[in-house]
DNA sequence: GTGGTCTAGACCACG
DNA sequence: GTGGTCTAGACCACC
């Protein structure tokens, strides 16, 4: 379910968010799945524990997740949360948008990558 | 000419090699145009000059300057590198976009952020 | 493993650079094979530790190495890089080759060199 | 009869001082010729004289043209100094090879390279 | 004056 | 512990 990449610059702390979070918005995780117990993960990982446990707090701060002593984390009701996510990845799109305008890149370049990536087929 | 900005999480030396490439592909600074010297830029910015030599030693592997011992840097003939990094650049707006995809986003509102940003009056 | 010679005219961080490429392009260390730590490479070498980081840095840039922050720098995958790295290598040849011709080098001269290298045992 | 590459890292001395000394070996220059004195050529080339100087100065401590005050530069006779250059330029080549064998370029491959680069014409 | 290398020591993020 | 960024100050080669 989750994969790392040792080749990818980010820490590995957040490509764990990252996966969970799009499983989550995906739709893939469904509110109050459980998720895997911390160190049953970091086995699973071969990874240190404190990382998974920085990733699932990270989560609960984000409000992906709610975590119960003793009872393990779980998803979350779908509570405009998905609409925050989409607003922050759109504003970073935006960003991204900016920097191609700037190198002179037209926008009938980009409308065409854009239909590209949407007749796709979803992974 | 250029701006630091400490918010910024990205390192100084990765902000100053980013607005020198725009001022390059943008045509602001044309070829053999003689840049600040390193450590004048580095008075004018207040930070250390070991931090724009580096700016200076990547933008020079990148292609986009040369720089001779004794004289200065210069602004790099335009060789075809504009298309290398609008083709990057594109490769990394699919990444985005992807993204987007994935977390529910649809054609329609990337489409209208994308007019949004290319109707803008160019910076 | 690796050796610097202060006689020799060229930068500490490329004769590091230099010897690693040729471990392994060599096959002495194998991918993933985990290299010295920044730190501890600088100490058995008596060196600065910067000057390390930067050999390693530019490693990773050539791509012969990959490094992940809190875990250490390993050899990366061989990825065609070998046969770059020996296209580049006979083009620096025959530049040197024809420096040889023009200063009045004989054909036959060249060739009793290259004989008398590659018979040779190896290192 | 002398060009200067910018984009060329080595100092601009070295490249006076290269020119010169094939122009000589070639033949192209003759023994007892007159160089262009120091201040016509920093014109010419629009460099510093002091360059020239430097370049100058470097030839005759090599031994390839002598200086009368007064007078002017001029080459000097062909004594042995083209079998000293011979050497120097094999020993440079013998080391360029090592390294080629060193990431596993074999003999057949620099061969070719060989041949190839003598049956041009000479420039 | 210019670019380039190196040192010593600090701080940060990550695991 | 790891890699990575930054500073302050030194020295060199070149022009």
């Amino acid at each position: 379910m989750i994969i790392i990449d040792y080749h990818d610059k980010r820490p590995i702390y957040e490509q764990i968010i990252d996966r969970f979070q799009t499983l989550i918005l995906n739709g893939a995780l469904e509110p109050d799945t459980q998720l895997p117990s911390v160190r049953s993960l970091a086995i699973e990982l071969s990874i240190n524990a404190n990382t998974i446990q920085r990733a699932y707090s990270e989560l609960e701060r984000k409000g992906f997740i709610y975590s119960i002593k003793g009872r393990g984390s779980f998803v979350r009701q779908d509570n405009s949360l998905a609409e925050k996510q989409k607003a922050k990845t759109l504003a970073e799109l935006c960003g991204q948008l900016k920097q191609c305008k700037e190198i002179g890149i037209t926008q009938p370049e980009v409308i065409q990558c854009v239909n590209q990536i949407f007749m796709e087929v979803s992974a």
